[in-house]
DNA sequence: TACGTGGGTTTACGTTGTAAGTCACCGGGC
DNA sequence: GCCCGGTGACTTACAACGTAAACCCACGTA
């Protein structure tokens, strides 16, 4: 950033009216994953486009193929960065230290507040093809993958229970937050409202169950169940580390 | 292009070559939909174009239009189609028979042929945004929820319990069926293969546990997991019933 | 024979991702 | 001072997409 002012020279126009402090300095990769992030985030994955991203980053859309190779690439880079929040998160740890419990309930949440943060962004961490098969969503980043699996076997799990560990603990994750950010109304498309009228009973009549129990179905206690889920979760993988003993 | 030579009436090629009774009738809903989830069951879904889908089909992109008010929709009508096979599955039952843990069993198992049968469409059913909070993924027809929670209400589960079952039963199956999915090797695009080497050792040196365990990882037991799984989930369910009693 | 209409085609427009070429500036050797 | 390569943006161009609108034609019916 810094070049604040500028006195005489050429960038006039930039003076007129642009973001007032911290300004034009030169593109890169990372500037253009954070905008792209901010934009899903509010405007949806299907609003963006490499000319609008262009846009909001006050420059022509084939600028940002000096940095990116190109759209798919960049919604890749995009998973990654968001799973890398979880590196600045304080309550993540890297590795146990207040037993394995503990240490994947931080990790767990991590991962949901992550969810949480970026609802409209999420499902890619899920839709994107994983180059390999240990790179399983929603952990898609090889460090994270290696905490888990160095982390567990460090508190005395076997090998074959790890990677049982493993399997489990993403899917539990991704089923459950996939869903929560559904219902959290996720992957709308770019400006379309959802009419106000929250009400069912437009022509379900055969359905009397769901119209029963539509009010049930629509409240929202996924942070309870999560932690339920979670509890329960960690119950399995407890059984899973005594049972290769 | 197509029907090459055409005799004097316009059914000749009909008679010539096509599906031997039915045929080159007209065009509908139905045949469209069926075309779409063939050609994404082969090609993958960032194949499907509108122009593409007419080609199979033999007509002109336009046409389409008359039945399907467009590539959206169309794919809507995908998800709820694949689902609706269920109901051609005998395993499956629409009610409970011989206790609701047979019958969640079947549904369960339902879903996953389903899910293995459309392994490139399956994604959809998690990422198309629900119109209405009680129609979660999987299970994305009311159909299926009246019949879940009906059935589970006839054999004795409170409303809540029903509800809170209904949760934990899609969220797990959500989790579960889309990781096995993409690990058979899901979304991949239109023409990208997988190249031959199964092997890792490209610059995971960083990653010992991920290194040492990449091969454990790579491996397959999905059908157990689920068997595991889904047992454990059913005896959750059952605490839920009891205790809301 | 005339007609309306259902089912398909043609044409056209705006938007997308991206390959290729171009131009403006800037810092460093003579 | 001058030149000059390189970097970082812009401009142009193209094929493909979804889809609106107009059209066209063969048919069943009157």
């Amino acid at each position: 950033m810094a070049e604040a002012d500028i006195g005489i020279d050429a960038d006039a126009d930039i003076v007129a009216g642009q973001e007032p402090p911290s300004a034009r300095t030169t593109l890169d990769r990372e500037r253009i994953v954070a905008a792209a992030i901010a934009f899903i985030d509010e405007s949806g994955l299907a609003g963006l486009t490499m000319r609008r991203l262009g846009g909001v980053l006050g420059v022509e859309a084939m600028s940002l193929y000096r940095y990116v190779p190109g759209r798919e690439n960049l919604l890749d880079a995009v998973v990654t960065a968001i799973m890398d929040e979880m590196r600045t998160d304080e309550e993540v740890l890297d590795s146990p230290r207040d037993g394995w419990q503990d240490f994947l309930q931080r990790l767990a949440h991590g991962v949901r507040r992550v969810a949480l943060a970026h609802p409209k962004v999420f499902p890619l961490v899920a839709s994107r093809p994983a180059e390999a098969p240990w790179l399983r969503p929603p952990l898609r980043s090889l460090v994270w993958v290696e905490a888990f699996l160095d982390g567990l076997t460090s508190e005395g799990f076997s090998d074959d229970a790890a990677v049982g560990a493993y399997r489990a603990f993403t899917s539990f994750l991704l089923g459950h937050l996939l869903l929560e950010v559904a219902v959290h109304g996720a992957d709308v498309g770019p400006l379309d409202v959802l009419d106000g009228g929250e009400d069912l009973p437009t022509g379900l009549a055969p359905y009397p169950s769901v119209r029963r129990l539509g009010e049930a179905l629509a409240e929202d206690h996924s942070a309870v169940e999560f932690e339920e889920s979670l509890e329960n979760l960690l119950d399995r993988i407890a059984l899973i580390r005594s049972e290769s003993d």
